[in-house]
DNA sequence: CCTTTTTATATGCATTTGCATATAATTAAG
DNA sequence: CTTAATTATATGCAAATGCATATAAAAAGG
């Protein structure tokens, strides 16, 4: 917990101190960008990202709004909506990786070796 | 990240499911319960448990309104305050370990073997 | 088919968090 | 000393989160 806290604090301040969004949502845009064309289901981003339902129905919305996300009535489930990213959200992403990149070096990567990180890796794995 | 959210998700439902605080309180009545008997400064929380200095002020106000600690004017610094725990406090921190410790071990201990956990332990280290 | 149960998503209201800034005391600087 | 800078804590206001529940469609049961 001390870890991951500690480590997130120092990302999530590096994004903030370039003016980006947290962290969450670039997660949403990376799983949207490697995504079908056809986009996400909301309950597949919930599973994905480890959210609750309603803190996805509520940030997809704000990125909708924002103009980084599209949602649109799936047409085989009338309740539910794909979600798909928009050029401006392919933008931000790639935005946000400019700043990320480094600071997960700065808060993990250099603070490990090769040999800790496959380990981390691989006993982390087993907690999911 | 995954792993921390995963894990910590567990755990605080347990102890949503038992009806007891959110697990940050546990850590304060923890360190308060380890600390010198004249208590913790603010300041010294929010070093020891990485939370932020206005949350820190104002979950400590909280938990002394619910009688879980008690906050006195410290005598060496006009600014500052001594945070103590209270009886009350004891027993919640006693109360909260029932559930919190098997949940631990649901959550984390059962899933990895003695040794993971001795390295997972050294690696994190390096991260702090 | 109906009826019941489950699944997908949204939302009102309360609590918590984040941000920026305020206040007051302490320390540093000249 | 006096003034400037730093440290300890609090707080108003906005944004995000949690909780409980609502709605509507799909799936299951008989």
């Amino acid at each position: 917990m001390r870890a991951s806290t500690s480590a997130l604090q120092q990302i999530e301040s590096d994004l903030k101190a370039a003016r980006l969004p947290p962290l969450i949502q670039y997660d949403i845009l990376l799983e949207l960008e490697r995504a079908p064309k056809e986009g996400l289901r909301l309950f597949e981003l919930e599973e994905k990202l480890l959210l609750k339902q309603y803190g996805v129905s509520r940030l997809v919305d704000r990125m909708v709004k924002a103009g980084h996300l599209a949602k649109q009535k799936s047409n085989e489930d009338a309740r539910g909506y794909q979600v798909t990213i928009t050029e401006a959200g392919k933008r931000l992403r790639s935005e946000i990786w400019k700043t990320y990149r480094p600071s997960i070096d700065r808060a993990v990567g250099n603070k490990l070796s090769y040999e800790d990180a496959r380990q981390l890796n691989l006993i982390l794995d087993k907690l999911i």
